[in-house]
DNA sequence: GCCATGGCTAGTA
DNA sequence: GCCATGGCTAGTA
């Protein structure tokens, strides 16, 4: 099965989100061109084998949002290993640069 | 094909 | 409401 152009540019777009950052599921959509298609995107993050940085990926409140509970804590340590601040529940929290 | 299932979200009778 | 995926069923080759 060959992916479809927009899976191969979700994938893409992906791939192409820097370390310590992290972006929506609908953000990803946008970019992909396609603006309605925020839950497909999750969908093909679950879906596709290609080491991706899928944990940068989280829902537009800046929280995790996997049921899955081993899944969860797995995106979670990989955000907070990249330098973020999550709290136990799985919410971004933005931390202010100390002066 | 059909249909249920979401790691979603804009917009709100 | 949106939309890709995945499991499952007809119904053909």
């Amino acid at each position: 099965m060959t992916d479809s152009p927009f899976k191969k540019d979700v994938l893409q777009i992906v791939k192409n989100i820097p370390k310590g950052e992290w972006i929506s599921y609908g953000d990803v959509a946008l970019l992909a061109q396609h603006p309605r298609a925020a839950r497909a995107i999750s969908a093909i993050l679950k879906s596709t084998n290609e080491p991706i940085p899928w944990h940068r990926v989280v829902n537009k409140q800046g929280q995790v949002s996997i049921k899955d509970p081993e899944l969860r804590r797995e995106q979670i340590k990989r955000l907070r290993d990249e330098g973020l601040t999550l709290t136990d529940s799985g919410q971004i929290v933005h931390v202010p640069l100390s002066h």
